[in-house]
RNA sequence: GCGAAAAUAGCUCAGUUGGUAGAGCGCCACCUUGCCAAGGUGGAGGUCGCGGGUUCGAAUCCCGUUUUUCGCUCCA
């Protein structure tokens, strides 16, 4: 219900409603796909052998964006932050950096699917569930039993003695004891065979129809070492972040850190996911731009809202419209953090996580202290003491960003005469191709002087040149593409140097000096300009 | 993983009761035009997702499979 609300309030404030009011959120997302495709940002990838289920290629155009969106946050937390530095982590590490980190036992998941109602549940959960309605027949025993007895109740008593208390607590901790072995042992079957035992059904639907227990991994594996034997088994990193705590002490001493500091990463990561869908807003491989930010315990509550507040204004910047935007506290917390909140993206289909900021306390650092027996403290000088440093993240997903930017990029525009044009508005600092430069003809020597120009660009931004077609249609092209100016040599430029600039979204020209031309695409797409 | 829908040229899509594949746009070459996608001529490009089956004959019917989208589920 809640998304429905906001898919109706993103067709009423987007400023391409007119065109997608009627087109319903599937056409969006279909434009954007076949747009990406045909543009060359985004290929399926292996497409000539079918594709591979949730993998994709960023093309020619693609790349471009990709590497200006990550420069763009790259930029903003490493050279505008003295107290934040970068690092870049290998995606192999040490086995035992996920047993710390949790990942080997919370990214496992024993799931079981309802034949009848085809809802998939962790059987896990199921279990505990229905454990945790024993416990609240038990605990409302006791609480009637306080009334009736009044003062002269003695609740230890009373928990260890009334029988029907007694077999409520104890056959949960027989179900929860047996589920936690069966787990342990990878016993499957068990854990089905208890499901049945105790008859649970699905909730939504009362059917007891299930099926096997399967397990499933989140981390893909692999081997590292030639031969089998001596092979040692390695995952693929599931998240980043666990690259910049195990470097926690090594950038702290050498870059002589002081806290409150923090690492900033942009690397790939990889999840087995059982759904992978929407094309790449959940991959299976996918790139993450992390910054782990360590501070004084106690003091996390107000970084955490400094870093909730300067993230959002980052997304802002990009001017893709606030209405886009909104956090989403969470209720119920992963196992590491006591505070955690995403910024959620205004989606083709809907609002959706785009990034993380997570209190995490001293977990992590913790966790690699106690499997490695290092020490992973700083000396804060100012109150002369040893402490594990509390850890704000804040975790972007590249590619996700890369959607949003791309997705909301992508308008139809209906002009004055009633036509439409097809026009990618990309902010112009992240856009691949910053300038395209045409000769207005080919010939009397404008290509030779629009080449020139082209040369002299070159060195400071992306540009091309183009002379093919009338140069209306070369316009519209790059309109599609995503090009912010288009610059035309005419046969004034040979009387007095001077070129036409166009805008991309006004579609007004400018006629200026040649010589003024790196000054004018350099302030327009400045980080300085769009960051401010 | 379950259920539903889909897959035909680079893109968007036609393709009749089964008879060996088309359009528009795009692309390439040449001519023409020259400031907002629309001129002319010619050309390239598809074993109809893949593999089986039924049939004299399959893009079309059947089975399997892969990929994509949607729903369920999950989401550090």
């Amino acid at each position: 219900m809640l998304q429905r609300f906001f898919l109706f309030r993103y067709y009423n404030c987007s400023n391409f409603s007119y065109f997608y009011a009627m087109a319903n959120q599937d056409d969006t997302f279909k434009k954007v796909i076949s747009h990406a495709k045909e543009y060359g940002y985004i290929f399926g990838s292996s497409e000539i052998y079918d594709g591979l289920s949730a993998v994709y290629d960023y093309g020619q155009n693609g790349v471009e964006l990709k590497k200006n969106i990550r420069e763009y946050w790259w930029k903003s937390m490493v050279y505008m932050h003295q107290n934040i530095v970068g690092l870049d982590a290998s995606i192999f590490m040490h086995p035992t950096t996920w047993k710390a980190s949790g990942h080997v036992d919370a990214f496992n998941d024993p799931l079981i699917d309802n034949k009848d109602s085809k809802k998939r549940y962790r059987a896990d959960v199921l279990i505990e569930d229905y454990a945790e309605k024993l416990n609240i027949k038990a605990q409302k025993e006791i609480t009637k039993a306080k009334k009736r007895f009044g003062e002269s109740f003695n609740e230890t008593e009373f928990v260890t003695t009334n029988p029907r208390v007694v077999g409520y607590l104890s056959k949960r901790d027989t179900i929860l004891a047996r589920m936690g072995k069966a787990l342990e042992n990878e016993d499957l079957a068990d854990v089905k065979a208890l499901i049945e035992e105790l008859e649970i059904a699905d909730p939504d639907t009362g059917s007891k129809n299930w099926t096997d227990v399967r397990q499933f991994n989140l981390m893909f594996g692999t081997k590292l070492g030639a031969s089998a034997e001596t092979a040692t088994d390695l995952y693929l990193r599931p998240e980043t972040a666990q690259g910049i705590f195990v470097n926690f002490l090594n950038v702290q001493k050498t870059g002589r850190m002081k806290i409150p500091f923090g690492i900033a990463q942009t690397g790939k990561a990889f999840r087995n996911e059982i759904v992978a869908r929407q094309f790449i807003f959940r991959m299976r491989e996918f790139e993450q731009m992390e910054m782990q930010f360590f501070v004084r315990p106690g003091e996390e509550m107000k970084w955490y809202t400094y870093w909730k507040e300067t993230r959002l204004n980052w997304h802002k910047s990009l001017g893709l419209g606030e209405e886009n935007y909104r956090f989403h506290d969470h209720d119920k917390l992963a196992h590491y953090a006591n505070a955690a909140a995403d910024i959620e993206f205004n989606f083709p289909f809907g609002f959706k996580e785009l990034e993380g900021i997570h209190s995490r306390t001293d977990f992590d650092l913790k966790a690699h202290e106690e499997h490695s027996g290092k020490k992973l403290q700083f000396f804060d000088p100012e109150l002369k003491e040893n402490y594990v440093p509390y850890v704000v993240e804040t975790s972007l997903g590249l590619d996700r960003m890369f959607l949003a930017v791309f997705s909301k990029a992508l308008q139809e525009e209906k002009l004055e005469d009633g036509s439409s044009r097809t026009v990618l508005k990309l902010p112009a600092v992240v856009a691949p191709i910053k300038a395209a430069v045409f000769p207005l003809v080919k010939k009397d020597g404008l290509p030779d002087i629009a080449n020139k120009i082209v040369e002299d660009l070159k060195w400071d931004f992306n540009v091309i040149y183009e002379e093919k077609d009338a140069v209306g249609r070369r316009y519209r092209r790059q309109d599609a593409n995503g090009t912010p100016f288009c610059i035309t040599v005419d046969h004034d430029t040979l009387e007095n140097n001077t070129v036409t600039i166009r805008d991309r979204d006004t579609m007004e020209q400018k006629r200026v000096a040649i010589t003024d031309l790196k000054g004018i695409i350099a302030e327009k797409t400045s980080m300085q300009r769009w960051l401010k």
